[in-house]
DNA sequence: AAAAAATAGTTGCAATTGTCCACTATCTAG
DNA sequence: CTAGATAGTGGACAATTGCAACTATTTTTT
């Protein structure tokens, strides 16, 4: 019989992804999408879901007290514009405070409140056992590879020692 | 001189990071950020500048003619909607058609257009070498098993076998 | 063969986000 | 004391994205 017979579609199994199979910024992009969603779901309606820097910042005023906006703005590659409205809507939700510092009053030191600090708390554990389990089909010794390959690159990027 | 001395504030120095010193989704998400804005400056009005996805969906129109929207969504970790728009504007840019299939009338093929081919032929060198540059201080060895773990990664995320 | 469920794509809406730029205030250096 | 750098603010704007509802078509079930 020569019914017209149906071309069976593109599916996915049948892709190969071009150059981007060995391009790793592709896989950076892909990956911190998914993880990244990953995260929000779990974050849901914590107060710091959504968007980067939220948990940098909120650490990073618990465990620095008086660390200043520019400083944080660095760590997560923000700009200053964009740090400001962060800090904004963190002292909204009351979970740090800003003072105008006696050294230099142009700047700003942040500082936890108690309600960021128990915030903290459940966010270190929360942000640690999520990568772990995300990432955990991957074998621990390449995870710590991983890790240090790109702490190298993270601190170079964001100008660390 | 018991002169008031002023503090020394808390500078990018100092700075260690908590628990996210050992966090793989924060080296990734913010490793991320700093790849993807490199490529877009190199972009830089190339019609497949911002977000995620023109790129891919250009190459894999390009190198899979009458692959469907729905496939490259998956690929790129989009729903429906958004991948609808992208390729709407990469349409309204005239980088490729739509069709709609005769074997599922539902579906639509996309197919390539001169400019398009031409575009991913540039893209297609720019991104390769943008990724290399951006890690270019990752000795070779360890990019590849970077690679390779995140290909892993990839693969498992996006449901390819 | 008819009804139900699944699939592909579109659209509207809303929220979020990030960027750019200009502006003020303050500090530091020459 | 002036010039230039630095910290933070605020506005406007563009772009992405996500959700949910909706249409059309195909496939499965009964």
């Amino acid at each position: 019989m020569l019914e017209p017979k149906k071309t069976p579609p593109i599916s996915i199994g049948d892709i190969d992804l071009d150059v981007l199979e060995d391009t790793l910024s592709f896989y950076i992009r892909t990956v911190n999408l998914a993880v990244s969603r990953d995260l929000d779901e779990r974050l849901e309606g914590c107060d710091v879901a959504r968007g980067t820097g939220k948990i940098t910042t909120l650490l990073m005023v618990d465990s620095h007290p008086g660390i200043r906006p520019s400083v944080i703005a660095q760590l997560i590659l923000k700009d200053r514009s964009a740090m400001g409205r962060l800090v904004d809507q963190m002292e909204n939700h009351g979970l740090l405070t800003r003072e105008t510092s006696v050294d230099d009053n142009r700047a700003q030191e942040l500082y936890i409140t108690e309600k960021g600090a128990q915030l903290a708390v459940q966010v270190r554990a929360l942000v640690t056992q999520q990568s772990k389990d995300f990432f955990a089909f991957i074998p621990e010794d390449e995870q710590r590879l991983l890790m240090d390959i790109l702490r190298r690159a993270y601190r170079r990027i964001a100008g660390l020692p």
